[in-house]
DNA sequence: CTTGTTGCAAACGGTTTGCATGGTG
DNA sequence: CACCATGCAAACCGTTTGCAACAAG
């Protein structure tokens, strides 16, 4: 799914669940349809303050990514370094996960069918309604490690 | 590894490292000991405040359990939650991961070796230097999901 | 006695909330 | 004109730090 595609699903998807269109919640999904791997929010509050888009408020860009992520239409990925992050839900086809640098904090997508599989085959066996998963390789970067 | 013999194996290291025998780090040592999942620094404060152990200060259970990370004897584990949770290093054979009911916050261990043998082909493919991963199941748990 | 150890309280930083204002339908 | 959306500032909460009192070797 490509972004522009994103943000127009995720706007049908708002005004089905009774929201109203607002400037700041525009901004967001504008910036989060450009974007196929995790940011905080407080870098898009900052992307926002910058060239893209418009400044929206830090509770607002908050309150925008929860709304958001009870929609599924953005999901949390924890990769440790004290905040969460948030990218788009897009098709099965671009689901990854992520590798960090814990020298310099760089975060990198990846998939891999097998280690998917692996983790499908799983998911049978466990006792959980496995709903999401996670997984976060750490190391040192190309740049780091050298 | 069993519990009392990784606490005694954690203050030879410390001692080791330069470091003198406190009451503190002691009933940390001993508390973590006795646990094979991953508590949460305020966890473990209020388990110490409790019944088990003597009282440690907050900030001290966070600089010890940051020496014993530095000294690979914990190990960090991110799940989510809005905070760090710590568990022992132990040997290979007890490595293991996280499923997490999302509902009720229970955290329960598992392990998969063909998880493993997925994760250790991936790890040579990739532009990072590995050092740890992390995996983490969210869903329901048999509680909540019935 | 020298140096690591601990407790207390204050500082920090990401996140959430209360409340008044403003925009959408 | 009813109700959602937004901004601002203050509250929150897990975590970190400064500093002074203490204890181990």
């Amino acid at each position: 799914m490509r972004g522009a595609e994103w943000v127009s699903d995720a706007e049908a998807k708002l005004v089905t669940a009774g929201r109203k269109r607002g400037g700041a919640r525009r901004a967001v999904l504008e910036l989060l349809g450009g974007e196929t791997c995790a940011l905080s929010a407080l870098e898009i509050e900052d992307a926002l303050r910058g060239s893209q888009g418009r400044p929206v408020s830090r509770a607002s860009v908050y309150r925008i990514l929860d709304e958001l992520e009870q929609l599924r239409l953005v999901q949390r990925v924890e990769i440790g370094q004290a905040m969460v992050r948030y990218e788009r839900v897009c098709g099965q086809d671009e689901h990854h996960h992520h590798l960090v640098c814990d020298e310099c904090g760089v975060v990198i997508p990846f998939s891999d069918p097998a280690l998917e599989q692996a983790i499908t085959n799983l998911s049978e066996r466990v006792p959980l309604v496995v709903s999401e998963h996670e997984i976060v390789l750490h190391g040192s970067c190309q740049n780091c490690a050298a």
